[in-house]
DNA sequence: GGAAACTGACAACGATGGTAGTCAGTTACT
DNA sequence: AGTAACTGACTACCATCGTTGTCAGTTTCC
């Protein structure tokens, strides 16, 4: 047999081999960037890679790729902890609420550079805010899952909900919220069970 | 007498005036460019405004310092309706959040763009978002003191409220959130009389 | 050993942006 | 009329960025 094509190997790998390395490689880059909160640029990230130029449009087209790629990998980590954690519960609405709070708050502010990288490097990043913003219904279709809301348009709740825990987690994460970090939570729980409420008695109903 | 220093006019304006005429035009350029979605740049604010980049200086340190004016410049107006509005209701708490929100919606939405430099812009352009994250208080402290709320602590609530109504406003801006006008104010409403909660009933309440 | 695939280092080009300066024409004061 | 302040148009320089290509050295296959 002779090796051709993609058989060949180079220093013990395949051609695919290598090019899969070079892109995780470029991933782990974009994703330490961001979590610095450096600017990730084509050249910024092969810096960080070790890998010369040419090697970045072998798995990228642009730099936008690239960014939405690393963004990917921590929030898929992040997901993955919350639906795990959520799967441990006794299916109790409290119970899902706080185990998803639990983790997510360990995902971000117990692991800085992921928190940085999902809920902070998105203020800054045009790309990044759009592709948070497209998978943040993923989240809360999870937890809409287990707790039953009967709050009004879900489409609106949903939406108050994103936005309401992502300034939460990220004013907590800057440093801006100077609160207990058990009041933290406790608050996006009573969030999250009220499909949005903090609070237990809405004015109007007491009046 | 003699003119001399700032009294010297030219084609009829002293030295000041000119200034004032020069910065409020570049203000309003800087403006129009960030309503219309374009990006805001030394060259593209002085062309705008047909003036030479010489005079960009003479009023502004730096591009985000022009930025953050024009910002200022549209929040200005839309808090000073609001705040009129506020001030010729009867001061009930339900009043008072229709017609802020009322207010704010004919600011944002009905103004197209004045919505897209206060709600949209701040996205893409970090200078802006921590501007508006600066300026947010100013309105939730503007609801606090009309609407009674005993929903825990008003960090927390203000800022669970600020980001839930920033993305509320947000996506119906953009388009991304298909739901009436009327639908979209009352949950509004909701929210900010419930210090948060546009939901009646939290599920723990009627476990 | 020769040729092709592959690598790493680097150069090159065009575009954009920030900042500052020059120059000829205009205006206003003495 | 002369001079200084002022204007508008433009140049110049530096920096960064994206993208692509070249070249010499390395590795592997036949």
């Amino acid at each position: 047999m002779t090796a051709t094509g993609t058989t060949r190997t180079w220093a013990g790998s395949t051609l695919a081999e290598r090019k899969a390395v070079r892109r995780a490689q470029l991933v782990a880059a974009g994703r330490e960037l961001l979590g610095a909160g450096q600017a990730v640029t084509v050249r910024s990230v092969c810096r960080a890679a070790k890998l010369t130029q040419r090697y970045f449009y072998e798995s990228f087209g642009d730099r936008d790729e690239l960014v939405i790629a690393a963004f990917e990998a921590a929030a898929h980590e992040a997901v993955a902890a919350i639906v795990e954690a959520v799967a441990e519960t006794d299916g109790r609405p409290e119970s899902v609420a706080r185990a998803g709070v639990r983790v997510a708050v360990e995902q971000t502010i117990d692991d800085p550079r992921r928190g940085q990288v999902l809920v902070v490097a998105p203020v800054s990043d045009p790309v990044l805010f759009a592709k948070r913003d497209e998978m943040l219904p993923v989240l809360t279709a999870l937890f809409e899952e287990h707790i039953d809301s009967d709050a009004g348009d879900s489409e609106l709740v949903a939406s108050a909900l994103a936005g309401a825990l992502v300034h939460l987690f990220f004013r907590y994460l800057t440093g801006e919220l100077r609160v207990e970090r058990a009041a933290f939570e406790e608050h996006c729980v009573r969030l999250l069970l009220a499909g949005g409420a903090g609070w237990r008695r809405p004015s109007v109903d007491t009046g």
